[in-house]
DNA sequence: CGATCACTTGATAATCCTCAATCCTTGTGG
DNA sequence: CCACAAGGATTGAGGATTATCAAGTGATCG
């Protein structure tokens, strides 16, 4: 293991992560073949177009993973948290990124070299599977999210939003995005994503303080969630 | 081979589906278990929430991939085609369906078993890639498409899916989906998507005959599916 | 402690959906 | 082969939703 850097094997979201699939020996090499750094508040780890030479696995930190969209707007695909990896499908499909992964706070996040995780893919079927999964899980993600970016309101998409977003942030107590990173997630603009989540706050279905959102009843939310279905 | 049964051997889409990536024996495999039939037209295949008995893998017609969204709206997530397989999701995730195939023309597909496709996968390196492949291919499909569907007007978006439309049904000579497929397909009502292409026929940009729809300018179209960008 | 970034609000306007009525196409049974 | 039923396509009017623009106020950070 290199200076500075966190292992694997005490990583504290190991358990909850692909690496769960791995045994001593295994966690070992990505533990001396990585390399880790810390990127600060909005700083870029990968481009949309850029060549991959790994994947990242956040250990500490929100990533939010971004694709442009028309006249410039981006849309926020996806938030990840400590225990998520990042940058699989450009690896796996022999590609470039299709999409950027921005901070969105301070975070430490560790690149693995591509050999490493084609070594563990190849030897360990565990881990393929796992990452078979992960892929197989965010391919269904992405349909069900333009299905409802298609046909639901707004105000139905946004209280979804903060329920599944009120998970990722569990340990934050509570979430703190920019409104603006709320409305690209939900493909929307700030000042709609403003407007709804200050009639939630009306109705107390959420508790604001400055930049944090705390759900206080996730059934209200749910039911506006399914309101129009 | 059962009988009046297609055979894998002798399948003209073999070369351009994953199956290419099969040998003789391999597909006697497939060919043995496997089992096919017609499905007349508007007919499903499988549906949300089933649970999945193996893949599917169309020989010849044509088959809308669907997701039912808000108010009982459905959206067609993708148009598959002859050669192309279904159902893959559900097994490598080990879940059930989350999407329906409903066929929008008489088609003949064949249902491979699970217990061969998972032997395929184990065995055989490329086919296990291709499919791996396709996963990654169609995730981030869907992740384009709901940032097309949050940020672009449905001008545009028809514009484009004409374009790959055109692609999908490249030998039949001309897009034959109906406007409420082709609305839905692109995550409108049909009266938009009736009027949206009464506008490209007026500009020349496509030719329209009853049900079918041919491009005639697809730089055109590219130029209005990228003039919001 | 100023400057930058985020948040808020209101007015206005564009986009797109809904509803309703009508017409055309296609396929089916007599 | 014709007639009619059913499904698909079309058009127009009206209205709801959501985006845009503008003009602030409040927060945060070097």
């Amino acid at each position: 293991m290199k200076p500075g850097q966190p292992s694997c094997q005490n990583c504290l979201r190991r358990s909850r992560s692909v690496f769960s699939a791995c045994n001593i020996a295994e966690l070992d090499d990505v533990s001396v073949t990585k390399s880790c750094r810390v990127y600060k508040k909005g700083e870029p780890i990968f481009e949309e177009e850029d060549a991959p030479h790994g994947i990242f696995c956040i250990f500490s930190g929100m990533v939010k993973v971004t694709k442009l969209g028309a006249s410039g707007k981006e849309h926020i695909v996806r938030i990840a948290g400590s225990g998520d990896v990042l940058g699989y499908r450009a690896l796996l499909g022999n590609g470039r990124y299709k999409s950027s992964a921005v901070t969105i706070e301070e975070s430490r996040v560790c690149l693995i070299p591509r050999e490493t995780f084609f070594r563990l893919l190849k030897e360990n079927i565990k881990f393929h599977d796992g990452i078979m999964k992960i892929v197989c899980a965010m391919m269904e993600q992405a349909e069900t999210k333009s299905t409802e970016i298609a046909y639901k309101p707004v105000r139905s998409r946004i209280a979804e939003a903060l329920i599944m977003l009120d998970r990722v942030f569990e340990e934050r107590g509570a979430i703190t995005l920019t409104r603006e990173d709320l409305a690209s997630f939900v493909g929307t603009v700030k000042e709609t994503a403003i407007r709804v989540i200050s009639d939630f706050k009306e109705e107390q279905l959420i508790e604001v303080d400055k930049r944090s959102i705390r759900v206080l009843n996730p059934d209200g939310l749910m039911r506006i969630s399914n309101l129009y279905d």
